[in-house]
RNA sequence: GUGGGUGUAGCUCAGUUGGCAGAGCACUGGGUUGUGAUCCCAGGUGUCGCGGGUUCAAGUCCCGUCACUCACCCCA
């Protein structure tokens, strides 16, 4: 049985943004630059890992462990997930393979699709693009304010500007279960509904970023975690903002913020974008003390973001930033006649070998409609060959941005179309 | 996973109490086999999301389903 064409032909798997030209890669590249900058070496992951990496590193409480993973069991009976995040692959990688043996901190950053099945909204995919650094082995504050500056930097060379950094510390072992158990206490005399008590029996740090008015209410008296830091976090906490001040990054302290995964530790942090409606985070990430030592490794930290590449996509055309719109090529062939496309094929072929983008009128069109498609191309110069020229030895130069046209030669005409091109 | 809104041409959308499917843009060709982004003419623009029901008759009414979208939730 051959499966048949569905109704309405195929369609890209539920939730699954596809894009076609310049943009995409624009925007993922602008971000992976700012982290090469800083000296973060690309590891390349896989997509999918043992289920039980997500389950031990992300926690088995978490939204995007209990309910948000593609798991399957794969031909030889193992338990794979598509990768819902990228932190745990990336400490995976750093202690099977001793990358946490040489000199530390060992900086990393990657790139490339996320999956988690949630219901698709604006924003909002079940495969995702990030871009991703982690500096891992080093509990230093003037490194977590690297990793903000770098994000920061990102999303400045794109352009954008009406987005916020939002920071906060989560405290770390020595405090955080104490603290725990006093907004526990604080949630339990408040007036909830049953879903919402759950969350607070699960994760009770999670009720605090409730957006809903009515509850919010309800919380402005709530015991704060950043109120209750060990001497320790707060020092570091001070000192990140400190830094943070010397790298000209503004920032904004929210002690409500709380994050899904729960391996963070003393700073997290997230980056918020205004126009993009309810999926308003463009980047996040933080600190992870136990990471590292949860998943089998020496017990060293670690610090790092994910940012959205999507989003950051959506933010730019929200506020008409300057996405790259390069045309796809530089000159483009318009040939007049059969033995005039001959030559004209080598030609653009000469071209591409020199280095130049071309490409030319394919299917035998008109002139005007060969024409029209040197103009759709975006090409700086076309190049007109007919009969005459041919009989001429000559070629049609052709600005295409103001009309004039020269002829020249036919032979070396490659390498005075790459002088047109540097004069212009 | 829960609740609301919307599905008509490639895109943006009209479509009357149920009565012959439309506009603009884009696309292709021609006006001009030697010149594009202007103008003129001609032309595909279509299982009206899909399936069923009511009716002489459904884009229009009803049910289901799928997709998109907004909010919750969650997060990048």
């Amino acid at each position: 049985m051959t499966a048949a064409v569905p109704p309405g032909g195929f369609s890209a798997p539920k939730g699954v943004p596809e894009y076609v030209g310049p943009e995409f890669t624009s925007v993922r590249d602008t971000l992976v630059r700012e982290a090469d900058r800083a000296g973060y070496a690309h590891i390349e992951l896989p997509v999918f890992e043992d289920t039980a990496l997500y389950a031990r590193g992300v926690g088995e409480s978490t939204d995007v462990v209990s309910k948000e993973m593609y798991s399957f069991d794969d031909r030889g009976g193992r338990s794979v997930t598509l990768r819902p995040e990228g932190t745990a692959g990336v400490v995976r990688s750093v202690i099977e393979h001793g990358l946490d043996r040489g000199g530390l901190p060992v900086k990393l950053r990657y790139t490339g699709p996320f999956f988690r099945y949630e219901r698709p909204q604006a924003g909002r995919f079940r495969q995702l693009q990030q871009v991703g650094v982690e500096a891992i082995g080093v509990d230093d504050p003037a490194l977590d304010a690297e990793v903000l500056a770098v994000a920061d930097a990102g999303f400045r060379a794109l352009g954008l500007r009406r987005y916020r950094l939002e920071i906060t510390s989560l405290g770390d072992a020595t405090t955080r279960p104490q603290y725990r158990q006093e907004l526990t206490r604080f949630l339990e005399k408040l007036d909830l509904d049953e879903a919402t008590r759950e969350r607070a029996r699960i994760n009770p740090l999670r009720v605090l970023d409730d957006k809903r008015p009515e509850v919010r209410e309800q919380l402005t008296d709530a015991p704060l975690m950043i109120d209750h830091l060990s001497d320790e976090a707060a020092a570091h906490h001070a000192a990140v903002k400190r830094h943070l001040d010397d790298l000209g990054v503004a920032y904004v302290e929210n002690p409500w913020m709380v994050r899904g995964l729960d391996y963070y530790t003393k700073t997290t942090f997230e980056f918020v974008h205004d126009g993009l409606g309810s999926q308003s985070g463009i980047g996040g990430g933080g600190r992870y003390d136990g990471l590292m030592a949860e998943l089998g490794g020496q017990d060293l930290s670690g610090v790092g973001f994910g940012l959205g590449v999507d989003r950051a996509l959506l933010a730019c055309r929200v506020e008409e930033a300057g996405l790259d719109t390069a045309s796809r090529v530089e000159v483009f062939g318009v040939p007049l006649g059969d033995a005039a496309k001959d030559r004209l094929v080598g030609i653009i072929g000469a071209l591409r070998h020199a280095g130049i983008r071309a490409d030319l009128a394919y299917g035998g069109r008109g002139l005007k409609g060969a024409m029209k498609a040197a103009d759709r191309s975006g090409a700086r110069f076309a190049l007109v060959l007919g009969e005459r020229d041919l009989e001429a030895g000559e070629i049609q130069l052709k600005d295409l941005t103001d009309g004039s046209q020269q002829a020249i030669a036919l032979d070396g005409a490659a390498a005075a179309v790459d002088r047109a091109l540097e004069d212009s």
